[in-house]
DNA sequence: ACCTGAACACCGTTCAAGT
DNA sequence: ACCTGAACACCGTTCAAGT
């Protein structure tokens, strides 16, 4: 006789999602998001294969919602990366994930194309890979230090993310740029 | 009747630093430490508060050695680029700790000296913070993204650093990237 | 077919007892 | 004064037994 399910896979991720930034990594325990869902550890394993495979897919959730954030954002760079660091804000646990060793990276491949076309707009197709990971890298860094809390030198850091935003779009500019 | 001492706190840091770049931070256990300093797991705790702290402290090792190479380079962003890829390159693992929460914050202030005057050499002081910014978020974004193998659209991945930090030094280089 | 209690291995950490 | 075995709490994971 059946069992009617009591959790499900995208609950699942949900719960831990939520865990995570509510508690960090050390909160989100098998136990911690079984509890959330109204079930037991070991059922978990009946919809994930382990913790890392857990983690992968909360990562990939954050990449997800990124990408949809950044297709509807303006084409240009300037408007890529507010949305990138209102996204890092909103889940700075979950942005954290999105660069680790385990996780999802055939889905950063799927948010890194709005980058693409932007900064292709700004330096032509030849460039525009090169360019996107030159911003893609900075904005990254940038917001990896700052949540991390490593802007401990003074300064306005509202104005350092601006005057990078600048100083790289007429860095691209410049034809010197090129390969 | 005092036992000798038998291992000491650089030993335990050192042992700490050769487990994480083998064996990864989930190798990274006391046991483990324990065992290639000599010594039972409880023994670690008369020089190290917990395990988190041993982190933290293997990462400001890591970071403490890259300002050695840096106050050692050309006093150049170029210069100092290649010498923060090189250490990245040397130590991944250790790579990954410096921008992590527990990190040493106060040893990364100090890391930041040469870039902030190499910054200061291009653009002057009043924007010396922010260009320094700019260029230490880049390489720190660029190096992880490189080293989790986010890399994945095709391209030469040397020239795209190269393509980068030409066209950041050609953006700081344009007065107007100016406040 | 899914869920669970019980069990196992492993890890971080504490502490009384050794020398 | 440092080191250790023993113990504890906690966690990830497996699996036989339930429904």
């Amino acid at each position: 006789m059946p069992t009617p399910e009591r959790t499900s896979y995208p609950a699942i991720i949900a719960a831990a999602r939520e865990i995570l930034e509510e508690n960090g990594p050390a909160g989100l325990t098998m136990q911690a998001v079984a509890t959330r869902v109204g079930v037991r550890a070991p059922s978990l394993y009946k919809r994930v294969k382990d913790r890392d495979a857990l983690i992968a897919a909360v990562a990939e959730a954050v990449v997800d919602e990124l990408t949809v954030r950044l297709e509807n954002a303006g084409d240009d760079l300037a408007s890529l990366a507010l949305v990138y660091r209102a996204h890092a804000y909103a889940f700075p646990e979950g942005f954290r994930l999105m660069f680790t060793a385990s996780a999802p990276l055939a889905s950063l491949d799927r948010a890194a194309a709005p980058v693409i076309r932007a900064a292709s707009a700004l330096v032509g197709e030849a460039e525009a890979l090169d360019a996107a990971r030159l911003f893609t890298a900075w904005a990254t860094g940038f917001l990896q230090m700052e949540l991390s809390g490593a802007f401990r030198l003074g300064g306005d850091v509202n104005q350092a993310f601006d005057y990078g935003l600048r100083s790289i779009i007429a860095g691209l500019r410049r034809p010197s740029g090129a390969s």
